[in-house]
DNA sequence: ATGGGCACCGAAAACGTTTTCGAAATTGCG
DNA sequence: CGCAATTTCGAAAACGTTTTCGGTGCCCAT
């Protein structure tokens, strides 16, 4: 039951521990017959190296940490699947946290994590994180570190996002194709810069096809919530606004409406198309399901762990990287809310 | 820029390391002079221990593994919260993995934890696994592990589950109680024990309450989606049936239930009452939104990370452990699908 | 015989911490 | 003042691996 070292192996063969270390890493000043005595022995044995020493010596963990805003959450929790997933195939583990949208958490957490040492750290940032100076602060050590969905440009270093914009006009121009004119756009709290792309790209689509831009057609939910949707529907309704489509800021916001729209008396897609965001899970199983856009959030991590991955790589060969924002695209899911 | 070690700290202060050592853990047998020295410098230049060195020294990684089926899901994540949630307060960080319900990965998995040196793994098994050699193996090295959800019996080992049976039987009842006399069951394949579980709760109940339990009653879904449900509510209308409640085995069939009744112009729950299990967030945003079982993951989690860190914590004592299984209490959760 | 070149191996330092054990310095006490 | 007890510290080993830098031998050419 003794512990299987190197010393081991190199006593039992009568040889030194330097002599197996590079026998088992394939050195070429080690003999042919020497590196099969040594290999087999350890094959035998079980030989395992002590990820401790070997951290130690090397100074890497082959850890990555992970923060997200909050894990049970369709879109992130699909993220988490694709950083683990990734890093598994390249022998990295990721030690996951989440900040509760707290920059105070995330402050204590990014500490924890070089405590352990960890080769690089993702993070999306906390809604309250207005102040950078903890994430340059590890950049500045050294520390690799991407950005993911909850950016800022403010920071230099690799990032992966969706285009907003770019998604949001489409989710509008397909609205507008079916046949819709008056299109409402329910976006959500100002904060996060997502909200203000989203409605940018909902106007211009609607300015680049003829129609005119209606500032009572856009409405404001407090929070993402499906309570909220439905509320901001009844507001709709009051309105006595005559629309025929809605881009909803979130699916969440959107099952809300539908469901009040619905109640109402008001048929779904025949008299209003509505078409959401995200592709959460719940959006298929709507009645009617709902049309939406494919926020890919386990490409977004694959593609995180490969930008992180990278950079601890070239930085090994002290290779400098130059940082690159990585756009993920996304794709327009089209169900039984829209025509 | 150069390392803040304990060896610099000696260096600057004219002591040794070991003093130094001693000082910041509060040692006897230093002065409080020098301790507070050694503190005061330490704290000046922010040093932090390497945690490679003290791993190495103290043999252990102040990290557990977290092994799970499948990451995005609503009941799991919460797992993952609450497993997160508790070891931060300990001093823990969690290494998350996914076994994709397959024996194959889950013993990939555990080896690689076993090479990170974690002190200690918890596990939901998956659903193809039959044979626990590879769980013995790691209890048998002395590493603690904790088994949850999804676990064997036939493991010694601390175990966290919900009863199954128990919160079936409520679930029924619930149905009896509120005037339901002809409850159908829809169940889940055969092989996960929960699907006998929750059975023999509902065959229970309907047996504890004068109703007589009729095998034509009980459906079965081949897999556990809400397509299934659907493809089950079918089956249930083909066969000309009166039913008055129904009790599904978890929430997306139960939504599929209801959609589909719905469709058929049955009105949910004046008709048939339709109960769920797990209390998924889509419970809360069907129409109407879903009666259900609450089965509290974070909660798990939670324990399930107490349980571990109690082992470990003996472990270091020399104190044996005694193994039990802790039962996670479950509660209904009544919304409109039910009278 | 002498030296250069080659193939093979090992000593030792290094990574940074913790803890045992013994030594030195100080104090207490008769 | 002498001896014992106590306080305070440090040397050194240990955790296990990796890698540099020299060695040995041995062969071959001169």
């Amino acid at each position: 039951m003794a512990k299987i070292t190197l010393s081991l192996i190199a006593e039992t063969l009568g040889i030194s521990v330097a002599t197996a270390s590079k026998a088992l890493k394939d050195y070429p000043d080690i003999s042919a017959k020497t590196k099969k005595e040594v290999k087999d022995l350890a094959a035998e044995l079980k030989y395992k190296p002590n990820s401790f020493a070997q951290s130690l010596r090397n100074q890497e963990s082959k850890i990555i940490g992970l923060i997200i805003p909050e894990i049970v959450h369709h879109f992130f929790s699909n993220i988490i699947l694709g950083v683990i997933k990734a890093a598994e195939k390249e022998g990295y583990l990721v030690i996951t946290l989440q900040s509760d949208e707290s920059y105070e958490n995330e402050k204590k957490q990014i500490e924890l994590l070089l405590d352990k040492n960890v080769d690089g750290i993702l993070i999306s940032l906390a809604e309250d994180t207005v102040n950078f100076k903890h994430i340059k602060a590890i950049i500045d050590e050294g520390i690799p570190v991407v950005l993911f969905d909850k950016i800022s440009k403010l920071i230099k270093c690799n990032q992966v996002v969706i285009d907003d914009k770019k998604a949001a006009f489409e989710a509008t121009k397909y609205l507008i194709d079916s046949g819709c004119r008056r299109i409402a756009h329910v976006r959500g709290p100002l904060k996060p810069q997502t909200t203000i792309h989203r409605f940018l790209g909902y106007k211009e689509a609607i300015e680049a096809h003829g129609l005119t831009y209606d500032k009572a057609l856009v409405f404001e939910a407090e929070h993402l919530s499906y309570e909220d949707g439905r509320k901001v529907a009844e507001e709709i309704l009051a309105s006595k606004q005559k629309i025929d489509g809605i881009f909803a800021f979130t699916d969440l916001l959107a099952t809300g409406l539908l469901v009040k729209f619905k109640e109402a008396g008001i048929k779904i897609p025949e008299e209003v198309s509505i078409i959401g965001f995200s592709n959460w899970f719940l959006s298929q199983i709507t009645s009617p399901s709902l049309s939406t856009v494919n926020q890919p959030g386990f490409e977004m991590g694959t593609e995180a762990f490969k930008l992180i991955f990278e950079e601890i790589t070239n930085n090994k060969k002290k290779v400098p990287t130059e940082f690159i924002t990585v756009e993920i695209p996304t794709n327009i899911v089209i169900r039984d809310s829209t025509r």
